[in-house]
DNA sequence: ACGCTAGCTGACCGATCGGTCAGAGCCTGT
DNA sequence: ACAGGCTCTGACCGATCGGTCAGCTAGCGT
């Protein structure tokens, strides 16, 4: 696909190699999955051989690692933002952004870790992540929600999940550009989450 | 797992262990990919070799076929009997239906080639759920759908595969029962496709 | 009683997996 | 000019992959 005529390559610098590799294993993961990736795709599709990649990073699972915890950091850092004030429609809407742009920016990441989490429980990073979203959907549901409330916050999330990524491929709109993307996710969400209000008496059944 | 002594097994005949590994293999497929599954696995889970596997199926591939076939032509029958009728509030209300219907049904088989149909292009039932999902979504939307809509129909498909799988895991609303599930996804899908209605003029940008 | 076949298995195959290791090439400080 | 370290690599390792094959066993028709 990228054939790449082997220049004698300009003298790269750790820091971008690993940058390189890094990208090339998450659109990998994201696509294929991590029990589907070989370290050797990995290699090839980034224009090195696999002991560059284990040179990089200690072993298959830290490169997993590495590739996830900006994302699951970022998550981590909205969550806390918004559990820090208390609630109102203002600080929900502030939020929802928040999490859409998380969503649009990182969808690669969250692809990954939404549709193998179950298959790579055990590895830190994932069950990490995890936690986090069990915090979020509990935090949106709160204690008492009803079963629609959490299949409402569940299909948002594993929805915006697949569309970004896998749904663009052979659903039409091709990969549209974000700012085409961003208020149509917006308001489908917000909509979703309507109904998931705050209610401090747990009420309806 | 499950230790299960190894009686001397009564004599199976050649239907029952054959369904036995297809509902094994689809767990294994689900939940940890079909790349991620090994025969072996697959072997072990159900008790038998792994040679026994190959003997009912020809290869990996030919019990992923297998595997999801029913589910592919239930999906078949489902848009065809839309399509055979013109198009009305009431028709497309029982389309929903039958749509909520086939998800649970065929949740973790909507599961597997949901989120892993890119990855496994060129195998035959794979690519023929893909042409069915895009037929699907075509039917839906018609041809001038904004990106909304487009994105609407993904989340409400990609979303309910997900909840209904890996989402059960670890949200909480432990694998509620099927009478409870069916009419909160009902209501959520409904509402997430009822803008996306038939416009015989594509009008709004 | 006999052979045939269906169901199942262990031994085995080449390929590939994740991972180790001993360098080769090159840039830099001295 | 030399030494040392950083980046990168091919050769190699045991394990496991999907798949083949010869053969074992039990049930059945004759």
């Amino acid at each position: 696909m990228t054939p790449e005529p082997v220049l004698p390559q300009p003298p790269h610098n750790r820091q971008s190699t690993s940058l390189e590799l890094r990208a090339t294993a998450l659109e990998q993961f994201a696509s294929v999955g991590f029990a589907g990736t070989s370290l050797q795709q990995i290699a090839d599709a980034a224009g090195y051989s696999k002991s560059s990649v284990l040179y990089h990073f200690a072993s298959k699972e830290a490169l997993l690692d590495e590739v996830l915890t900006p994302a699951v950091d970022r998550l981590e850092a909205i969550l806390e933002r918004f559990l820090a004030t208390e609630e109102s429609a203002l600080s929900r809407s502030r939020f929802v952004n928040d999490f859409i742009d998380f969503i649009l920016e990182f969808r690669l990441e969250l692809h990954t870790f939404i549709n193998q989490s179950q298959s790579l429980r055990g590895i830190p990073v994932i069950d990490r992540a995890g936690v986090l979203i069990v915090r979020l959907s509990d935090t949106l549901c709160h204690g008492a929600a009803s079963t629609e409330d959490r299949i409402r916050f569940g299909i948002a999330l594993g929805g915006a999940a697949y569309t970004l990524v896998a749904g663009m491929t052979f659903l039409g709109a091709e990969i549209a550009p974000a700012e085409e993307i961003r208020p149509a996710l917006l308001a489908v969400i917000t909509e979703l989450l309507a109904p998931v209000t705050v209610r401090t008496t747990p009420s309806r059944k």
